[in-house]
Parts: C-alpha cells; sequence; structure tokens
RNA sequence: GCCCUUGUAGCUCAGCGGUAGAGCACUCCCUUGGUAAGGGAGAGGUCUCGGGUUCAAGUCCCGACGAGGGCACCA
C-alpha cells in the first residue's frame, strides 16, 4: 500500500490508493481546494488519478509554474467548450500552451472576427461561474476515436490515427464538451480566473502552407489577476519601445508605400548606421579582412551557376538589358568567388578574408514584413573567407571571438545561439555534412557555450551558427551568423594551389556580425528605448543660448566641437532655456551646453546632462575630455548622470 | 503569399451617411527669459488610390496598394 511522501519530507501510509485530492484534503481545506494536479515522482497527473505504489508527490497549484501551465491548457479547452456551444459545427484541431499563454485552431466556415472573440470571452467566463468539475476518462484508442467520429471532429480524429496503438488516451470532459489531452487538467473551473483572448489569425493545420488554414485564437491566462495585470501592462510598455515609433520620434528614417520593406534613412538615423560601420571596419580591419566593393545587378547565368535561381529565382528582383536577364543580387558571396577567382592563389594565401557592406535586395513576402527588422534592402556587413578544411574550426573560433567582442560593445548579454544542420533540400554529399556540422559543433564546444541545435534549418549549401537577439517584445531575430560552405566555391570554379602543386577547391564560410545593418538598428532602438549611448548618439551635444547677447560664443563653441569631429547642434532660437531643455532632452541628447552671461564674463561653459544632472562648469577642453571618455565607454550602462 | 485588423493635417488621434475637427508641431507678432512647456494671432487636409450604392460617402459595399498582429517563408 503507498507511502507517500511529501516535500518537505515527511510520509503518510494509506491503506489503499490514494488520489491527490485525497492526500491534499488530509493536509488541509485550503489545500485541497487550491490543488489543481499532482508531481508524482517527477510526472505530472490529475487530481483524480490513483497513486498505487509508493512515491514523492508534490501539490500543484496556481502558484506553481507546472500550475500555470495547466491552468493555461484547461483555458484552451474551455476555449473549445465556448467555441462549440457559440459555432457548433466548429473543428477543434489543437490547442496547446505557449509562452504566457495558449492557443486553439479552429476550422470554421466563417472567420472569426474580434467581435467573435468577446463573445467567446463573455461565454468562457459565464463557464467559468458555472464552477463545473473536469472529468477524466482514460480510454483505448479505438473508443477516442468512435468519440470523435461521432462528434465530427474530424481534425481529432487525425491526431489519433498518429498515435501508437497500444497508447492510452485520456478524454477531458468539460460538461456537453470532449476534448484529448495529456494533461493534467484542473478538476474544476473554478481555478480559471485570470485570462484575456488576445487576438485571432489564420494559422495552417500542421503548420504547412499547403493545408488549409485554421483560424488560431490567442489567449494569455495566469494564476492571479495581478499576474495577469503586470503580463498586460508589460506589454504596454514594451510597445512604446518598439523601434518602428521610436524611428519616427526620433526622426530617424522612415518607410513609403511606394518602395515597401526598403528604408529611407534620415540623417539622425544614418549617423547611427555610419558609426556602427565604421566601427565594424576597424573590427574587420584588425582582424586581418580585406573590404571590397561588388556589382548590385549581375547576369542570371551566375545565380544559375551558383544554385540560387532554381532555389530562389522568385524571391530575387529581376531586371533586363539588352537581351540580358539580371538579379539585383540577394548576396554577396557569389560575387565574392568571383573576386577570389581573380590570379592564381597559393595555399599559402589561405585564409583570405573578403569583407563587403553588401546592399541585398530579396522579394520577401509581404506579410513577413516588419520595420527594419525584415526587409527587402538590407545591408549585411558580410564577409567570405576561403580558407582549407584544417583552417575552419580556428577560422570560426575567431568569429565567434569577434561577435562576442561586438555584442559586449553594445551591452547584449542574452545572445541566442543555435546550430543549424541540413535541411532536406541540399546540395552537397552527407560526408560533407558530417563534416561542417561537426566542425561548427565543435568550435562552439570548444568556446564552452549554451547552444542547441535546429535540426534542418540550415541554408541549401551547409549548416550555420546563429547569433539571435530578442526585440522589445521577445521576438527572436537572427543576427550573426557563420556558414560552412563546401559547395558554392566548386560549383563556381575557386580554387588554389596546394603545397603538392595540385589544383584544390577551398571552403568557404559565409559570415556576418551584425547580420544586416537595417535589423541590428532595430534591435539596438529596441534595447536603449531610443536614448544612444554617446558614441552612437547622433546628436552628442547641443549648444543652447540663453540670450541673442551668448549667439556668438555659442557659434564659437560649436565649432570648435564640430571640428574635433564631436556631432553637435546649435541652438539659439528666441526661446526660454527652459523649453530648450525640455526639447533636446526629450530629443535624447546626452550633453547639452548652456551659455549665458555668466558663462561668457567666466570663460566656461556650463554642461548638463540628458539625465537631467547639472556636471557645473567648465572650460571646453575639460568638455572635451568628458566627451571622449563617454565615447570610448560605448556600452549602455554610461549616460546614467 | 494566407487570415484578422487598419489607412483622416507634419505627429498623435476624434468624427462613422448631410458642405472636415482637437492637441502638439509649423508661420508671424510680442517677449531676451538662468536649467523639462512665456503670450497672442494665423496657415495647414481631392479624409491612401480606383470603382459602386445613394438626392448626398472619410462615413456603407467591392477591388488595389500600404501598414499592424499572427501563420507560412527567411539563401
Amino acid at each position: 500500500m503507498p507511502i507517500i511522501t511529501l516535500p518537505d519530507g515527511s510520509q503518510k501510509n494509506y491503506s489503499k490508493p490514494v488520489t491527490i485530492t485525497e492526500i491534499a484534503s488530509g493536509i488541509g481545506a485550503g489545500l485541497a481546494n487550491a490543488a489543481i494536479a499532482g508531481n508524482v515522482d517527477g510526472n505530472l497527473i490529475d487530481t483524480c488519478i490513483p497513486i498505487t505504489k509508493d512515491s514523492k508527490i508534490k501539490i500543484i497549484t496556481s502558484k506553481d509554474k507546472d500550475g500555470i501551465d495547466i491552468i493555461r491548457h484547461s483555458f484552451a479547452h474551455l476555449v473549445g467548450h465556448a467555441v462549440k456551444q457559440l459555432y457548433p459545427e466548429a473543428k477543434m484541431a489543437i490547442g496547446p500552451v505557449i509562452e504566457n499563454g495558449f492557443y486553439y485552431d479552429i476550422a470554421y466556415k466563417k472567420n472569426f472576427t474580434p467581435e467573435d472573440l468577446k463573445l467567446i470571452e463573455t461565454r468562457i467566463r459565464e463557464l467559468i461561474a458555472l464552477k463545473y468539475d473536469v472529468e477524466v476518462n482514460i480510454v483505448s484508442k479505438e473508443i477516442a476515436r468512435k468519440t470523435f467520429i461521432d462528434r465530427n471532429e474530424s481534425y481529432k480524429v487525425q491526431i489519433i490515427d498518429q498515435i501508437p496503438d497500444n497508447e492510452i488516451i485520456k478524454l477531458y470532459k468539460h460538461q456537453e464538451y470532449i476534448d484529448m489531452c495529456r494533461g493534467p487538467h484542473v478538476p474544476n473551473t473554478k481555478h480559471l480566473k485570470s485570462f484575456a483572448l488576445t487576438k485571432v489569425s489564420g494559422a495552417y493545420w500542421r503548420g504547412d502552407s499547403n493545408n488549409e488554414m485554421l483560424q488560431r485564437i490567442y489567449g494569455t491566462a495566469w494564476g492571479s489577476s495581478k499576474e495577469l495585470k503586470k503580463y498586460l501592462n508589460k506589454l504596454e510598455e514594451a510597445e512604446k519601445r518598439d523601434h518602428r515609433k521610436l524611428g519616427k520620434k526620433y526622426n530617424l528614417f522612415h518607410t513609403q508605400e511606394e518602395s515597401p520593406g526598403m528604408i529611407f534613412w534620415h540623417p539622425k538615423g544614418w549617423s547611427i548606421y555610419q558609426v556602427l560601420e565604421n566601427y565594424i571596419r576597424e573590427i574587420l580591419s584588425i582582424n586581418d579582412y580585406l573590404e571590397i566593393k561588388t556589382p548590385q545587378a549581375v547576369d542570371r547565368t551566375l545565380w544559375e551557376k551558383s544554385g540560387h535561381w532554381e532555389k530562389f529565382k522568385d524571391d530575387m528582383f529581376t531586371t533586363n538589358s539588352e537581351n540580358r536577364e539580371y538579379a539585383i543580387k540577394p548576396m554577396n558571396c557569389p560575387c565574392h568567388i568571383q573576386v577570389f577567382n581573380q590570379g592564381l592563389k597559393s595555399y599559402r594565401d589561405l585564409p583570405i578574408r573578403l569583407a563587403e557592406f553588401g546592399s541585398c535586395h530579396r522579394n520577401e513576402p509581404s506579410g513577413a514584413l516588419h520595420g527594419l527588422m525584415r526587409v527587402r534592402n538590407f545591408v549585411q556587413d558580410d564577409a567570405h573567407i576561403f580558407c582549407t578544411e584544417e583552417q575552419i574550426q580556428q577560422e570560426v573560433d575567431r568569429f565567434i571571438d569577434i561577435v562576442f567582442e561586438v555584442y559586449k560593445a553594445f551591452g547584449f548579454d542574452s545572445i541566442i545561439i543555435k546550430l543549424s544542420t541540413r535541411p532536406a533540400n541540399r546540395v552537397g554529399s552527407n560526408e560533407i555534412w558530417d563534416k561542417s556540422e561537426k566542425a561548427l559543433a565543435d568550435a562552439l564546444n570548444f568556446k564552452k557555450l549554451d547552444w542547441s541545435y535546429l535540426p534542418g534549418e540550415g541554408a541549401f549549401y551547409g549548416p550555420k551558427i546563429e547569433f539571435s537577439l530578442k526585440d522589445s517584445l521577445e521576438r527572436v531575430w537572427q543576427c550573426g551568423t557563420i556558414q560552412v560552405d563546401f559547395s558554392m566555391p566548386g560549383r563556381l570554379g575557386a580554387s588554389y594551389i596546394d603545397e603538392n602543386s595540385n589544383k584544390k577547391t577551398p571552403v568557404m564560410l559565409h559570415r556576418a556580425i551584425l547580420g544586416s545593418f537595417e535589423r541590428f538598428i532595430g534591435i539596438l532602438i529596441e534595447e536603449y528605448e531610443g536614448i544612444f549611448p554617446t558614441w552612437l548618439a547622433p546628436i552628442q551635444v547641443s549648444i543652447l543660448s540663453l540670450t541673442d547677447r551668448n549667439n556668438d560664443l555659442c557659434k564659437n563653441i560649436y565649432n570648435i566641437l564640430i571640428q574635433n569631429n564631436f556631432r553637435a547642434i546649435l541652438d539659439i532660437r528666441n526661446e526660454k532655456i527652459g523649453l530648450k531643455i525640455r526639447e533636446h532632452t526629450m530629443q535624447k541628447v546626452p550633453y547639452m551646453i548652456i551659455i549665458g552671461d555668466k558663462e561668457q564674463a567666466d570663460n566656461t561653459i556650463s554642461v548638463r546632462s540628458m539625465k537631467g544632472k547639472d556636471l557645473g562648469n567648465m572650460t571646453i577642453n575639460e568638455f572635451q575630455n568628458i566627451l571622449k571618455n563617454s565615447i570610448l565607454l560605448k556600452a549602455k550602462s554610461q549616460s546614467k548622470e
């Protein structure tokens, strides 16, 4: 008969199989009331399932992470219950738990609108108010199958057909509604309190765009209304950091209908871009890269040879001239191989690292476009390393160091590292893929980095390491990458002479640190909330006059600063100093210089930081040192004062 | 590309069948003021574009294009 061990180490003996509900009741009525499920020897079970053998158990409530996930899962069932009451012909597909909530995919003759969402939400609240018990039935595959055939739930039947024959299936009965799930679920709808249905969207059945589109209802759910509010608040705050909003607010860039997915950079945004480019150029230079520039439009025959035409024809912009068809380059690698191919190369020359700030155009699907993050024209801080097989490891290793150095300069600490392996549609033999995937994995392990596999997500020519960053809404965007390519150099005739005078094909490593300037700046805007550290700030210092008696001195100070390559602006408008300070503060200029009669008399300047701190009076030279130091510091931690 | 939503002044938004509105910004005038908004006056819109319904259309319907959120895609 089971001996139950509780988390505090205490044990209870039972004379017969016992359920979580019974154990909880034995401890206290409050706990019995709060019990959502149990963790038995590491497995989650429903409160009503009898435990037959000696076990270590924990009673799960809405305070546990597992409890919240169960609540979210049960909310998905409630969506099912409500939807089937309101739209009896709807067919339920899948309703999993996701980060912060859940969704349910549903097939229905008419598409759901936000009004439907409101109706469903109201119905869910009514169902919760009923505080009905959720019953679990453990059934055979056959019975489950019959149940859903009878209910005309064809998607559920499809799911059942993929479950192994001997496996048991749990059916959760929500009054007249029945859903299928591994569980566990809450024993009663009284546990379901804090939720909101958040959005409707289309979603393909089984994630395949060849299948029909279902309708997805998203919701968020929490253990308490306080947590729900906190989450909704967080979303609101994140929206304020949206780079598209801030781009407008701080006059960095814009887009317009005539060129969807392409950026019009304004002076301030372009200033950030140029600082970034020059910074990367320095990094490249000290790491033995050679910068080149290659054509924008290239004859289609080159793309046919490289394999891009076959795979990406529809995704390239093309143009014609005198019976020839050109593609606007979607990537730089084929052109870089052309540069490599000029002149005979010796093994002594390798590795050769060719870098380009390469502007690429890709005709991305309209639905994929997203501010600066996903665009149709972008500039990569691209480079291709031509090397021998033996050199791969050290080059990958060296590159990873550069990525971390650069990301550190921007203050990024959570970098997501993935290794994408061979896709179904690929070129190159399995041996080559084995070798390339291993080379990348070895390099990551050598660095003792935290990384994971992304199976099947590699490029068609080779596997890749991706370095991704999150935006304000925690959406993940790939930025840096390094990719091993054993195929394209051969296809495009790249070769070098080895130590035995034999012609050999080099390996090519595609790599980018920032990825695209557009995306990286988008991430930076959100990371910094538009408040750029001095080294990146489009305007580093504003010079504000107090009265027009001070204008000439302001102009002098301004001239000194711009001659020393600081980014300064002059504000000698006939406005009060309070207004000027307010405006420049709101434009997030790191430093303000204020000049009035007093400064003019003692030949100093008064300096104020964006954060509102009065840095006092000083000479222009003293201030230039402050600026220089602030710029050298780089990372976001500065300009706190 | 697919589904839902959406497109009004430079910006943020109101108006939702009956001759276009607010705040901020802008222009001009007054004000020369010491560390986050001085005052007054004025100008500004074929309401994304193309069809349709109606005596009458930002307002309703259809289509195109763009944007937002998802899905799919992402060399």
